[in-house]
DNA sequence: CATATAATTCGACTATTCTAGAAATATGGA
DNA sequence: TCCATATTTCTAGAATAGTCGAATTATATG
């Protein structure tokens, strides 16, 4: 991953409403959400809700598939991963233990 | 972890100057760098470099400690697992398939 | 085809963030 | 004490991001 795609992710990330958009996104799994259930789940103007949906697919994190009138958001785990593992690459200078802390993102997803 | 300081610690980190900061140190491990040293090795004017890494201090994702004239910096690891769980929680609707990509991030890490 | 629903795009305004020069503070040594 | 080094703080201007109303596009249905 390069650092200017990375920054790109993380801009999007780094707002209230969107991170509250992907975190649903990232829970609801391969079914994703409609743009309209996620401004009513979160309470937010639909075109400013699809205005920041179209940062977080442009940064690569959800993607978006028409259905009918709908258009389903997903949250994109392959981008996800690469940016976590972009944070933390060739990390702690070769002393594990300083990084444990690090060993929660494994367990709290479903690799546990 | 809250919304509030996980926003804050990704706003932190998108940012290329401080985004680079970060990597070196996490990759300078327990060791640390000083904030001269970052400067030098990132080409960065040291005000700005300063007032990047005070904002990554904000957030929590290094600590820093004066040592003779140098201030060192250090990555803080607690706090980065804390964000990259957060970013994870509940993920996938329990379908582990889905987000196997995960499973990198410990990989790629000490976790290996 | 007319209408309703779902979502996006446009435009203008406001607010925030970024950078760099200059000045200030802290430490160590002659 | 005086000076050099290391870093931070202050300040102002330039650039960027965020929001919302209004208009637009796409799809389904009577």
């Amino acid at each position: 991953m390069e650092m200017t795609s990375a920054v790109a992710s993380l801009a999007a990330l780094a707002h209230e409403g969107r991170l509250a958009a992907f975190r649903q996104l990232v829970q609801a799994g391969g079914a994703g959400l409609a743009a309209g259930e996620l401004a009513r789940r979160l309470d937010m103007l639909p075109n400013t809700l699809s205005t920041n949906l179209g940062i977080l697919a442009q940064a690569g994190l959800v993607t978006s598939q028409r259905e009918g009138r709908s258009i389903i958001y997903r949250a994109h785990y392959d981008a996800m991963g690469e940016l976590l593992a972009y944070l933390v690459e060739d990390c702690c200078a070769g002393s594990p233990e300083i990084c444990a802390p690090l060993a929660k993102v494994a367990s709290g997803c479903c690799a546990a």
